[in-house]
DNA sequence: TGCCAGGCCCTCTTTAGGGCCTT
């Protein structure tokens, strides 16, 4: 693997589901991964300036009393941008990540020029035979220790980011594989389901 | 103030509805 397919695994925690209907970043955590290692880490509170509701505070773990003290979304988020650089990110659910990613840049001007890939549209393909693919369910089911809490911002993106390294893996065993180019993950993501083997096949045969 | 989304995917589909995921 590459410098060039070395990716973000990025995990927002928010105060609702919408940025469009004023919803706002509250955390971001993110690791970079390079060559199937975790070589950097990110993560900060930001303060969205309003308070969370009840349902968050619980949700997340992360208070009111915790935000007060977080420096504002525009000041992390610039830092956030300078993190990601012109990388690619991955996040579970990616169109919800984002969605807030664009919005909390577009407040502060700034953009980014690397493309998204999603490991929930990766393990509805690959993990067919999970229960579910919430990523709590999918660290169970690849048998990773889970020892922190989720739905904090670093964690999630750190477990994201174990889950998809085996997803990978588990394609480059079963099609022989030495690695998989993030291009192909991206039409991954499109294909149907009954079109991946063939997908999978097809570029394990073009080397 | 209070409203509260959106993309994917299946199916009893395409002139639609509902479950799954994310906070």
């Amino acid at each position: 693997m590459s410098m060039a397919d070395s990716v973000v695994v990025l995990d927002f925690e928010t105060t609702g589901l919408s940025p469009d209907m004023g919803d706002r970043a509250i955390e971001i955590g993110a690791v970079r991964l390079e060559n199937g290692e975790v070589v950097d880490h990110f993560q900060e509170l930001m303060n969205p300036g309003f308070r969370i509701s009840s349902f968050i505070e619980s949700y997340t773990g992360i208070t009111n009393a915790m935000l007060a003290g977080a420096a504002p979304c525009a000041e992390v988020m610039h830092r956030f941008a300078d993190f990601v650089g012109e990388q690619n990110m991955i996040a579970h659910n990616a169109s919800f990540d984002k969605r807030f990613l664009d919005a909390e840049l577009e407040a502060i001007s700034r953009s980014y020029v690397g493309e998204f890939s999603c490991s929930l549209l990766a393990s509805r393909r690959i993990f067919q035979d999970a229960p579910n693919h919430k990523l709590g369910t999918l660290v169970d089911y690849v048998n990773l220790s889970a020892e922190g809490t989720f739905h904090r911002a670093l964690y999630d993106a750190e477990m994201t980011a174990q889950v998809w390294m085996i997803m990978l893996s588990t394609i480059c065993e079963q099609y022989a594989m030495k690695e998989i180019p993030f291009s192909l993950v991206q039409k991954l993501n499109k294909t149907p389901k009954k079109s991946v083997h063939k997908l999978l096949s097809q570029s394990a045969s073009e080397g």
